[in-house]
DNA sequence: AGAATAGTGTCTCTCAGACATTATTTG
DNA sequence: CAAATAATGTCTGAGAGACACTATTCT
């Protein structure tokens, strides 16, 4: 029987110049590819996935959450590669500790020529992404430690690609209990706004009503 | 680099006996297993699914969905070994096709002792089953072609080991338009039920209403 | 003073959840 | 006709969604 090989791919998301964009390596030919490593036998898949975004896995900075597992024979011409993919969601703090090198962050509504079957997992990641902030507070994951909720309100609206009413936005997000206000303000044009943080003892999952109680 | 083991393991529910069942393989020494598979060259990851069952997947009958891919290094003593599960939703009417050699049927709150890290496997797969149940209506595939809605009640106050009010039950899985009235009638003890069948041209998934809209 | 952004409350209408009676069949 | 199960409708309360004005700071 030939060899199964077994690799990890990490769909980094992160938030620059108003939009949301993924973190990118070159490939072979002209094509651009997600970030990949090959598992070792000592490794855990997330460390593997470490080793794909080349940095020290930072929870605190990045979120990872495992994706899907891709395994069909004939995705990869060349051998049998089964991978599995993970996503990340980098706060706007970190995005200096990605590797400099030849990698490159694209809007995800201009994304370049994808090698295998990369594109549609990044329409995957991206579909999952949404879904998961419409039913969870992750939205913050994406910005800095401390944010104002004008800020917060305007990732989600960037990533869902709909306005949200500011009321409502903020009476939702508030009594969800998954962010808080710290003492400071941030300054700029017209009022300060005051700056709130993610509570880190908050449950990370807020559960929509359900379909058949 | 030592290698990578690659395999696929089901988690396989089915309605038995007034009972939410997992169907076990038996293991070495006297712990049971979760059926597994390890992936050829050749061969999808679903299709390992089915080799594992020892099916030919039978989509009608059998429900199947990717669950997780589990790799941490030391969950299995012997060797390094990436596991991808899936879990699936066996139809009453398909119950006979299992295998009839020393694999067997356990209520899922009565399971024995299982190998490597199954139980925990088994845990997630149930809980991800009843989340599932709560936002979509894949209760239907546990059950036989047609079936009565007092059927299909039952089906969910068993996996949600809740009782559910038969109006409102009736009225929500009605009007989320997945099963349709057939004309048939089952009769029995009382007045016969009127007999529903899945719709396969519903969408498989009803969206719960969301949290940030 | 004007421009810019932050911050706040109410009303309506939909839908989830609780609840009891009638209808049809079999023995 | 008694026993068993199927089938059906209404009311109430919570919360989603729409909506406009005041507050604070900077230049």
């Amino acid at each position: 029987m030939t060899e199964v090989y077994l690799n990890v791919h990490v769909v980094i998301f992160g938030l620059r110049e108003e939009s949301l964009q993924v973190f990118l390596a070159p490939g072979d030919s002209n094509a651009w590819e997600i970030p990949g490593a090959f598992v070792q036998a000592a490794e855990s898949l997330e460390e593997a996935a470490g080793r794909a975004i080349a940095v020290q896995l930072d929870r605190q900075h990045i979120y990872l959450e495992q994706l899907y597992t891709y395994g069909d024979p004939g995705r990869d011409p060349s051998k049998r590669l089964v991978s599995v993919v993970y996503f990340a969601l980098v706060s706007a703090a970190f995005h200096g500790n990605l590797p400099e090198g030849r990698m490159r962050w694209f809007p995800v509504d201009a994304l370049p020529s994808l090698a295998c079957d990369h594109a549609s997992i990044i329409a995957y990641a991206l579909r999952r992404l949404r879904y998961k902030l419409e039913y969870s507070a992750a939205g913050f994951q994406l910005l800095p430690d401390e944010f104002t909720l004008s800020e917060l309100q305007h990732t989600y609206e960037i990533i869902l690609g709909e306005k949200l009413d500011k009321r409502n936005f903020r009476r939702r997000i508030l009594q969800a209990g998954i962010i808080e206000a710290t003492p400071h303000r941030r300054s700029g044009e017209g009022r300060p706004a005051r700056l709130y943080r993610y509570r880190p003892d908050a449950v990370a999952e807020v559960k929509a009503r359900r379909l058949f109680p």
